[in-house]
DNA sequence: CCGGACACTGGAATCATTCCAGAAAACCCG
DNA sequence: CGGGTTTTCTGGAATGATTCCAGTGTCCGG
C-alpha cells in the first residue's frame, strides 16, 4: 500500500482547497510556508500545519488525532517531531500552560498573551493593548538577559464559570 | 556528614528553635503560621516551610532533600503532599515554568513575578515597578472570569549568558 | 489519656514528552 | 528521470515529575 492518495502534481487536494475554505487570509499554503522556512515538505508536517490552523489552540493529542483522520496513521513521535520543527521555524507557537499539556497555535510574530481555563485548560488569545508592553522592562533584571516577557491570565472559561455558579 | 550549614541553636527539636534562629524578620515562625492557617502542626511540614526559606525557588527535589537532611527521612509524597496543604494555605506560592519542574517560593500575597533561565531553570524575583499592574485587564476577555495575571521573562541567567558568550 | 481525624509510608501508576535504531521518504545533482 | 545523501517517520521503550492507593502512624480536642 504505497499509493499516495495525495497526489504531488495536482494541487487540487486538501492542501490548496484549505489555503481557500479555511480563509485564513494573509497566511500562505501549508506547503508554501514550509518550502519558505527551508524544511521539507512532508504530508505529515502539512497535515500538522493544517489540524493546527483547523484547531486554533490545539494539543499534541488533538494533532495526532486530526492528522491521523486526515492521513489515516501517523507515529506520535512523527507529530512531536514536526510540531518540534515547525516551531523551531517560527511557522508555529507553543504555550505550555502550568499544569496542562502544550498548545500550539499559528498566531506568530504579534507579542498576544493567552488566558487559561483553570478548570478545563481551554486557551484564549489576549491583545495586549496596553500599548508598548508595558511588562517587558522590569525594574531589576537580576542580570538576566531576558528575551520575552509572556503573560498568561488565569481564570475560568464562560462554561466552568456557569456550570461552577450554578 | 549530616551538619547543618544553618546552625540552628541547638539539638532542640528544631521545630521551634528554628523559630528564633531562622527567624526572617517579618515573617512568623513555621509552627505559627501552620497553626493559623488551620493546619495541623507536623515536624514534616515545618521542615517543608524551613526548606523553601532556606532555598529561596525550591524545586520538590530541593525541599526533599533539605528535609531529609533535616528530618532523617521522609517520604516524597509526604513532601509533595506538605507542599501542596502549604500552597492550598496560601503559605507558600507554586511556580511552574514550563519545561521545568515546580519550584515554590514563601513571597506570597504581593504580585511579583518572575525571570526562568531558559538554560538551566534558575528564577528570580522580578517586582512589577510599573505601579498597578497594568496588564492585569485585557482589552477582551473573552468572557473569561479571570483572577489572576502571571508575568514570565524568558532569558539567560548571568552564568549561563557568560558561558555561552565565550 | 483516648479516640477520631488527619498525615505519612512505600509502592505502583499516570501522563506528556523524549530517546533510540532501523526503514522510508524527500530533495539535490547530473 | 534515476542515484545518493540527508532528513524524516515508525514502533517500541524510557524518562521524569507528579499523583493515586491502601495501610499504618501521629496529632490534637475533649
Amino acid at each position: 500500500m504505497t499509493t499516495d492518495p495525495q497526489a504531488t502534481t495536482s494541487g487540487a487536494t486538501s492542501v490548496d482547497a484549505a489555503a481557500t475554505a479555511g480563509g485564513a487570509a494573509g497566511v500562505p499554503a501549508p506547503a508554501e510556508q514550509l518550502r519558505g522556512a527551508g524544511l521539507r515538505v512532508t504530508a505529515g508536517r502539512v497535515a500538522v500545519l493544517e489540524a493546527v490552523a483547523g484547531v486554533p489552540h490545539a494539543t499534541a493529542d488533538d494533532v495526532v488525532r486530526t492528522v491521523r483522520e486526515a492521513l489515516g496513521s501517523v507515529s506520535v513521535q512523527a507529530v512531536y517531531d514536526a510540531l518540534h520543527a515547525l516551531t523551531e521555524a517560527r511557522l508555529l507557537r507553543r504555550i505550555e500552560p502550568a499544569g496542562h499539556p502544550a498548545r500550539y497555535e499559528r498566531r506568530v510574530g504579534d507579542n498576544h498573551h493567552h488566558v487559561v481555563c483553570r478548570s478545563c485548560g481551554v486557551v484564549a488569545d489576549v491583545d495586549c493593548t496596553v500599548g508598548h508592553a508595558p511588562c517587558l522592562t522590569p525594574s531589576s533584571d537580576h542580570g538576566f538577559v531576558i528575551d520575552l516577557a509572556e503573560v498568561t491570565y488565569w481564570g475560568l472559561c464562560p462554561q466552568c464559570a456557569a456550570a461552577r455558579a450554578s
